[in-house]
DNA sequence: TCAATCCGCACTCAAGTAGTGCCGATAATT
DNA sequence: AATTATCGGCACTACTTGAGTGCGGATTGA
């Protein structure tokens, strides 16, 4: 339903965290007491930031977690991709569409997987480009993008939904 | 996982078809003899259509479906809010965020709490301002947002992950 | 040795998604 | 009036994914 899951949301926070004590070695214990976090999906966590390399484990007495990269040189879309995969948006387009290939069922006569990949790309992108240092700052009052594909006014604003 | 669904996805090929016959009355029949959508789950996404005032619908003999706007003016966030609900990104934060209020369990220490509802917002700031026309028509090659928050080099492109 | 910590396997429970069946209501055609 | 093509609504099954938990083993500092 387009949206990320609890272990992205809690593995940002603890990545969060990891980036206020840049070069410590922080146990998991210390995040799973500041935050109402299951500690135990907290290390499950932890342990896939550790298999996608945006984490360093330390074992034994006095051991935990610590960033590998400063969180400016982190972005948010390498942690999704570590703690859920790349965003697919569509189930056609996986693969590498940008350049043309795919694999879709709805093929050949599927009228909506280019665009649909775009907005998919459009979407990862915007999450490469998006530090953990921005997210763990205060964020600015949001301004729309200027977007290329105006729609004609009339766009309501009766956006959530039961 | 940040995926769209396949009612989404269905429908998006279904107002695809019935803009491309703009001002016809389109039987669900005929979208479905042409592509390998399930008859029964198309009535299903067409009705939600309906109900959100996307379309319309004509029964009896002779009947079916017709966009009640141009394509043009027909919003992708729109049609994914009919079809799934709008997007929501991080479990919190799904009221009225962007003026302060919030509702969240992990508050009021939640450190990512805004800057995951700035995305969601960017997200659904894109598909509110992205047209149905647009998604009909060949796209161009993809070409990178110029952002705000740029990370410092270093930016992985393995991007899809198993 | 002991305690704190990470590591790995496997499991339950709940929720969401995909898809289907059936029959009634409506309206043009004959 | 009967027929046929269409939308409308209810309820159901099967599958996948997500959230969360238990347990014991391996590592390391005190």
């Amino acid at each position: 339903m387009l949206k990320l899951t609890k272990r992205t949301e809690y593995g940002l926070i603890a990545l969060t965290h990891l980036a206020q004590r840049q070069g410590e070695v922080v146990p998991a214990r210390e995040i799973g007491d500041r935050y109402p976090i299951p500690r135990r999906l907290l290390a499950e966590v932890l342990k896939d930031l550790c298999n996608a390399d945006l984490v360093a484990s330390t074992r034994g007495a006095h051991g935990g977690y610590a960033l590998v990269r400063p969180a400016q040189e982190l972005s948010l879309g390498e942690i999704v991709s570590a703690l859920e995969g790349a965003p697919t948006v569509s189930s056609c387009g996986d693969g590498d569409l940008l350049h043309g290939e795919h694999s879709c069922d709805v093929q050949p006569i599927c009228p909506i997987r280019s665009p649909l990949v775009e907005i998919k790309d459009k979407i990862w992108q915007m999450m490469l480009t998006t530090s953990l240092a921005s997210l763990a700052q205060p964020h600015k009052p949001y301004r729309p993008l200027a977007s290329q594909t105006q729609v004609n006014g009339s766009v309501k604003s009766s956006i959530e939904s039961p």
